[in-house]
RNA sequence: UCCUUAGUAGCUCAGUUGGUUAGAGCGGCGGACUGUUAAUCCGUAGGUCGUAGGUUCAAGUCCUACCUGAGGAGCCA
């Protein structure tokens, strides 16, 4: 007789079977006679009922079977008389594997807050909430790399360490193992990095992308799925320090071919979760529903199943940043100086308010904006006829916001270079990339998911760090 | 980093214009109950009011600084 996950018990259901199970106590409730065990393993958002008579036990026993204890049970599975469930364990003989002193485990059989949790991220696993976040979190994982396997897409494991600070996309982490209170220092009192492990300064890395372009210059289509790392002082609902992103890059695409990638990537996963995650989507679209009872009701946002169908079945639009300079130019809120920085025309820089405006009112579904003045993106994008704008894509999603970040690159040696120089990119430090350009150069197109913002979407959870197991943000790194 | 807001029992919160001994629900513990579903009913313990200063006869309540959380903004994925 093996173990069983009680998944498979409720799926398989067969009445009369002798097994034995498991896993965590949810709750212990009964009378002077009998017992109720809710048992939770993790493997299903439900629990198995385990019955125990209190005279085939004892008092004893039964008294440590308190919430968050590991125990294991074997017994006949039975037809349940109660009106929770169809089966329940009626247990033979019951082990006691880890107990918990209720007195002390922070997880009551109760509501608790998010923010709470956060404090217990060790033991937040074992709530229905985040044991049903972090199953859909693994579905999402295999979905991304099925995607790209069925496509022909090689994954690359760039690297985590980097000792070029010019990927420019944000403040970086230094690591170092010089003595932090008395390093060498250099003629000009500066820190002498060539004394440091690598012989030079180093950082963790905040994108893939470089190094993926050059293999995508080799193995035509690949992706990377690593973490990133970013030091910025951000500290919203929205931002890690530390977190996972997706980056496919393939060769000869253009930026049409990405928009159409990132649209059927986006769309995949979210059949996917719907497919393979019904039961923990289900959960926490009652949970949202039950929170949003508390809100005005013109803020309640869309039932999480409902708003996942919609978005897998209609079109993302499609629009260039001029366009939606005009239209939100000539929008009602921008007349009636209802946006807090007023768009004036070509050149103003979209905030969040204006992304949040064309999503959720103007198209009310996802949208892609496109070809964004030069001067606002990264030095890598590609230079479109006009000398003004690049060829960059932005995916915009209700409530998240910004949730893929790509580009067509730019592939033409001259012109990287002199953009280069405009944005006063140290050269000498790419020369490995610009290679990519002098040798067998060729179009070539990708761009970034955050992989906690797909969560965010996929999830219904309105805060990122409660879609990654430990989060890492402005002072805050336990566990 | 900026703006707003909050920090009182294990958790979620109440605490009036500053005024005697700090309150509830849930959870815990003890008891009752012949099958419960966040069980129910009765009883009970549990608090240096975020930290440090200050104002006052008197501070959970007012002021200042700091720490931490939340919401929003910027930066971005």
């Amino acid at each position: 007789m093996k173990n069983l996950r009680i998944v498979d018990i409720l799926k398989l259901g067969q009445v009369g079977a002798e097994i034995t199970v498991k896993g965590w106590v949810r709750t212990r409730r009964g009378s002077k006679n009998v017992s109720f065990i809710a048992l939770n393993d993790g493997s299903t958002n439900h629990n198995l009922q385990v019955v125990a008579e209190v005279e085939a036990f004892g008092e004893e026993l039964l008294k440590l079977i308190n919430t968050g204890a590991a125990i294991g049970v074997t017994g006949k599975l039975v037809e349940s008389t109660g009106s929770g469930q169809s089966v329940e364990l009626q247990a033979a003989s019951i082990e006691v594997i880890g107990g918990a002193d209720p007195e002390k485990y922070p997880i009551q059989p109760k509501r608790h807050s998010l923010e709470f949790l956060r404090e217990v991220a060790h033991l937040r696993p074992r709530t229905a909430t985040f044991s049903a976040i972090f199953r859909i979190r693994h579905a999402m994982i295999f979905a991304i790399h099925n995607f790209f396997n069925d496509r022909g897409f090689y994954n690359v494991h760039t690297p985590i360490i980097t000792s070029s600070d010019a990927e420019g996309a944000g403040e970086m982490f230094r690591i170092s193992t010089l003595d932090a209170k008395n390093p060498p220092l250099t003629e000009e009192g500066d820190v002498d990095f060539s004394q440091d492990f690598f012989g030079k300064a180093a950082n963790l890395t905040v994108s893939g992308q470089l190094e993926g372009e050059l293999f995508a210059m080799a193995l035509s289509r690949i992706y990377t799925f690593g973490p990133t790392f970013r030091a910025e002082n951000s500290n919203t609902s929205r931002h890690l320090a530390e977190f996972w992103m997706i980056e496919p890059e393939v060769a000869f695409f253009d930026l049409n071919d990405n928009m159409d990638l990132a649209e059927e990537f986006l769309k995949y996963l979210i059949n996917y979760a719907l497919e393979h995650c019904m039961d923990d989507l289900l959960f926490l679209s009652s949970r949202l529903t039950e929170e949003e009872k508390n809100k005005p009701a013109d803020q309640r946002s869309m039932e999480l199943i409902e708003k996942l169908r919609f978005v897998a079945e209609n079109d993302f639009v499609r629009l260039t940043y001029t366009d939606a300079i005009e239209i939100l130019k000539n929008s009602k809120q921008n007349k009636k100086g209802k946006f807090q920085y007023p768009i004036t025309g070509y050149g103003t820089d979209l905030q969040s308010e204006h992304e949040r405006f064309l999503v959720e009112v103007e198209f009310k579904k996802p949208v892609i904006l496109t070809n964004y003045p030069k001067e606002i993106k990264a030095f890598y994008m590609r230079l479109d006829d006009n000398g003004k704008t690049v060829s960059a894509m932005d995916v915009l999603f209700p409530q998240i916001g910004e949730i893929i970040g790509g580009s067509q690159r730019e592939e033409r040696l001259d012109i990287l270079e002199s953009r280069m120089e405009e944005m006063h990119i140290p050269k000498e430090d790419l020369e490995w990339y610009l290679d990519t350009r002098r040798f067998g150069g060729c179009p070539h197109a990708g761009f970034g998911l955050g992989f906690e913002r797909l969560l965010l979407f996929v999830t219904g959870m309105t805060n990122i760090r409660d879609v990654i197991p430990f989060a890492r943000t402005p002072k805050n790194c336990e566990f």
